[in-house]
RNA sequence: GGGAGCUUUCCCGAGUGGCCAAUGGGGACAGACUGUAAAUCUGCUGCGUAAUGCUUCGGUGGUUCGAAUCCACCAGCUCCCA
């Protein structure tokens, strides 16, 4: 496997604090192990500086309204579509006939498929899990699919992305330690069956990007020894990047900065780490501190639909009455092409009318505001003042004012 | 000129003697949202309270133990006949 990251130590925590009066959490990487990186990550479409958030399009496109064009104009680095929602609609065969989801979208730079593993725990009440793999009701018209690992595989070959993901079982929280330790080996044996069934793919010409990559999702819910029992165990199966799943599903967030710095020591160092599905500003800047380089959510682009927007100075409601006649830009300190050129007030209205467009500016605003946020912490890191940016944020950004 | 019907809390609209401060929508106000079944969902919407309290269903006056609901008159609106 040729080698596709690099990434340079820039910020170990020495000090393991404990949580002071008023504060609901404290760090509390393990100082030998967690600790926040700066790297780059080369792909055929190009190379993502990280830490990265990347852009949820699940079906192909920003909800709210936002084209490729667009994504590049947020600052985007990379875009994240899904497996399932592909699959079942246009259907994964259209897009490989249409050239893959690159030429398709008009998205030039690195796009990575979950594998539908997510959907293992969203649709809960639709599907039926089995060794060999899931049966879903499909949510549009009820009809049965099949997914296991090689259906996986064989769709996100199709669709061509530059990663894809291993399909994995999302395990809801909380769950026994028996039923997490009995899913999390059949994940392990997912994994194997994913990767031998893509290089399968690949090596018969069958895959739209004959350079996809693989990532294998660690899972384990909320049990440490779970988790890095799992981890030691992918962790020999020489992926391109690994993930931490099954995080943010309702436990607490001090419960998953734990699980993080527990698992983060027996992920290979020499590649990628991505935490799925998270998170709030806060909770990546928890993440970054303890070693994780990759983060995709839909609270951006889903908040800022309804109204609930991010700035430098904490989350606002854009719906709220109190910005009806606001001049000022959603975010004073921000210089996206929404705050650039339009009010709070305009915003405001466009919201309580229904109008697409302040869906889309608020959309715009929202993940315009990770992506730099992105971008500031690996100013930070390179600057080697990632501790002070931690302690300034960490708490301010996912705040209500 | 004659006849019929209607008028409900911000709006639409149920309710036709007590279980009605009054169904249900909409709007307003607020909250939730973490690998998107999410342009969705939740709460709240007369005043006040710890609460059996107070004011309200076009207006006024009646009937009744009790009225948004029944009666009379008045006002406004709609339709039909001349």
């Amino acid at each position: 496997m040729l080698e596709n990251f690099r990434h340079r130590l820039f910020f170990r925590p020495a000090v393991l604090r404990v949580p002071s009066k008023g504060e609901n959490y404290a760090l509390s990487s393990d100082p030998s192990g967690g600790a926040a990186r700066r790297g780059e990550f080369k792909t055929v479409h190009g190379t993502v500086q990280t830490p990265a958030f990347m852009n949820v399009a699940t079906a192909a496109a920003i909800k709210g309204g936002l084209s490729a064009f667009d994504l590049k104009e947020i600052r985007a680095q990379v875009m994240l579509c899904n497996t399932y929602h592909l699959h079942l609609r246009p259907g994964d065969k259209l897009v490989a006939d249409m050239g893959g989801l690159h030429r398709f979208t008009r998205w030039d730079g690195p796009i990575l498929t979950d594998s539908g593993g997510f959907q293992v725990f969203s649709l809960a009440k639709l599907r039926h899990i089995t060794e060999e793999g899931v049966t879903f009701n499909s949510h549009l018209d009820g009809h049965k699919i099949f997914m296991g690992p090689e259906e996986s595989m064989q769709i996100q070959a199709n669709l061509g992305s530059t990663i894809a993901m291993a399909f994995d079982e999302c395990v809801e929280n909380p769950a026994e330690h028996d039923y997490a330790a009995a899913s999390c080996a059949r994940t392990a044996r997912w994994l194997l069956r994913c990767k031998i069934e893509l290089d399968r793919l690949k090596h018969e010409g069958k895959a739209v990007n004959p350079d996809q990559l693989l990532f294998g999702i660690n899972q384990g819910c909320t049990y440490k020894d779970l988790r890095v029992e799992h981890m030691k165990q992918i962790a020999e199966y020489d992926l391109d990047g690994y993930a931490i799943g099954g995080l943010a599903v309702g436990e607490p967030a001090e419960v998953m900065y734990d699980v993080i710095s527990a698992v983060e020591p027996y992920a290979p160092k020499d590649k990628i780490r991505y935490l799925m599905g998270v998170g709030t500003p806060g909770n990546i800047i928890e993440a970054v501190y303890r070693g994780v380089d990759l983060f995709d959510c839909v609270m951006p682009s889903r908040n800022a639909r309804h109204g609930h927007l991010f700035t430098w100075n904490g989350i606002i409601n854009i719906k709220n009455l109190k910005y009806e006649r606001d001049e000022s830009p959603i975010d004073p300190e921000c210089d996206c092409p929404v705050c650039r050129h339009f009010s709070r007030s305009y915003i405001r209205h466009l919201q309580k009318a229904d109008e697409l467009l302040g869906m889309r500016l608020a959309v715009m605003h929202n993940l315009y505001f990770y992506n730099h946020l992105m971008e500031r912490i690996r100013e930070e890191l390179d600057k080697g003042t990632f501790q002070q940016f931690h302690d300034k944020y960490v708490k301010l950004l996912d705040t209500r004012i």
